[in-house]
RNA sequence: GGAGAGGUUCCCGAGUGGCCAAAGGGGGCUGACUGUAAAUCAGCUGCGUAACGCUUCGGAGGUUCGAAUCCUCCCCUCUCCA
């Protein structure tokens, strides 16, 4: 084992592809290396996905080298057709500040103050048209733009001029960058691989200086399917759009095979412990999936509620116990008083999308109440109900959320 | 600008006047089995209900007892030509 961050990314997973491994690894060994990663303000709030990045890039930083979180508040106003098959739907530019502000927030909450942020709006805002193309326009080949694999789709089905644009402002970005704060690496998505090339191409053709792309592996599960999505939407890092309980909940219901590739990157755990940790099978290999969610859950929203989480799961699942971080609802005592119809209920704390839901859901047998079974669709809950835990709500095999008198 | 094709329920994709809330597949959900995993099998999958009703097939009008299906105008996408 080296204590290269290099050598670190790339066991731990998080290399892809790398411009020239070699000179990388001997520079990151040699100084101090400032590089960036760029995010599309297209929400205000990171999800899952972006995580990846964010891991890398505290590794990085860890390491000694300083990163740039650069947000594209000038990027975001095209939007990216890399790998996508339709064109995004255009945000307004008070969207985009927003998304970009909230996204900004969240980033200094992993990476400190000792990190540079950055928006493109900058100096993509204001840029003049004849003159960027006149100075950057004509270093770029549509030949070659076309020819990549991100645009393959779209250039199938339909690119318009405005996107074919994103990636000369990418590679201005990565220029620009390199010119304020000295940046020599860019990182980003497998997918944004021939974006990060063109920025530098064009640092060559610009300054004559050769920089560094690196890109990560885009993550799916065993099962096929992206990493982060759910049946009910994004992962999201913000704590109001996902609860931590159920962002503990999303790495416990990960696929077996998934948690050793899991706890690389989305847990600072070192080599060894992984290793012994994923060498569990069968169900003990939960045991392994509870340090991931534990961990995971304890780097983006802290180590209490890690710990809540953790302790509202244990009492869901094995009984017992601490629910308080369950996703609750305190419902009027008079209200309860007087009783609630069970769909009513169900469809109001959003544990099925309607009445009708939970309906079927109760013909189906997967509605339960404080765990028992509920069979009619009449069914009532009030205030007899109540436990010293509440009133227990259960969708399903997994889904929880409690009452409370409120 | 000209010619043609097309926009259907989460996605793909059938459907060309009533039997269509709309085939089929994917995805998702529930159940059984399990380890809060995977695989497999079965059921469900617009909204509100006791019946039954209500809102959907790019948008707005119109024809008709009745339209996703016909007509008019508009918006959008793609292909070929310029």
């Amino acid at each position: 084992m080296t204590d290269n961050i290099y050598d670190i990314l790339n066991e731990r997973g998080f290399v892809a592809q790398v411009t020239d491994a070699d000179a990388l690894r001997a520079q990151l060994a040699r100084e101090q290396v400032t590089f960036y990663i760029g995010y599309d303000p297209t929400a205000d709030s990171l999800h899952i996905g972006h995580l990846v990045t964010i891991m890398a890039m505290m590794h990085m930083q860890r390491a000694g080298h300083r990163p740039i979180a650069l947000v594209g508040g000038g990027t975001a106003m095209i939007g990216d057709p890399s790998g996508k098959t339709e064109m995004r739907k255009m945000l307004s530019a008070a969207e985009i500040q927003a998304n970009a502000d909230g996204l900004q927030s969240q980033m200094r909450q992993f990476l400190g103050e000792n990190a540079i942020y950055t928006n493109n709006a900058k100096w993509l805002l204001d840029l003049n048209y004849i003159k960027f193309l006149r100075e950057i326009g004509r270093h770029f080949s549509v030949n070659r733009m076309l020819a990549a694999e991100g645009y393959k789709q779209r250039w199938e089905r339909g690119l318009n001029f405005i996107e074919l644009n994103y990636q000369i402002m990418q590679a201005y970005d990565f220029l620009e960058l390199y010119r304020r704060f000295g940046c020599t690496l860019q990182m980003g998505g497998d997918d944004q691989w021939s974006n990060l090339l063109a920025g530098v191409d064009l640092i060559r053709r610009e300054e004559s200086v050769t920089v560094q792309a690196m890109t990560y592996p885009l993550l799916t599960t065993a099962g096929g399917t992206k990493m982060g999505k759910t049946e009910r939407g994004a992962v999201w890092l913000d704590p109001a759009r996902v609860k931590p309980y159920d962002y503990y909940q999303y790495w416990i219901n990960c696929d077996d095979r998934d948690v050793e590739k899991l706890l690389k990157i989305f847990t600072f755990l070192p080599p060894d412990e992984i290793k012994r940790l994923a060498a569990l099978t069968g169900a003990e290999l939960r045991g392994a999936k509870k340090v991931l969610a534990f961990e995971a859950t304890k780097i983006v929203h802290g180590e209490a509620e890690a710990e809540a989480a953790q302790k509202a799961a244990a009492a869901a699942f094995a009984g017992g116990g601490d629910l308080s971080a369950m996703p609750t609802t305190a419902i009027d005592a008079a209200r309860l008083e007087a009783g609630i119809g069970v769909l009513e209920i169900f469809a109001e704390v959003g544990l099925t999308k309607s009445r009708g839901e939970a309906r079927r859901m109760v013909q189906q047998g997967g509605i339960y109440i404080n765990n028992t079974r509920v069979d009619a669709v009449d069914a009532t809950i009030s205030a007899t109900d109540l436990t010293p835990d509440g009133i227990l709500l259960r969708a399903g095999k997994k889904r929880y959320h409690r009452l409370v008198r409120g």
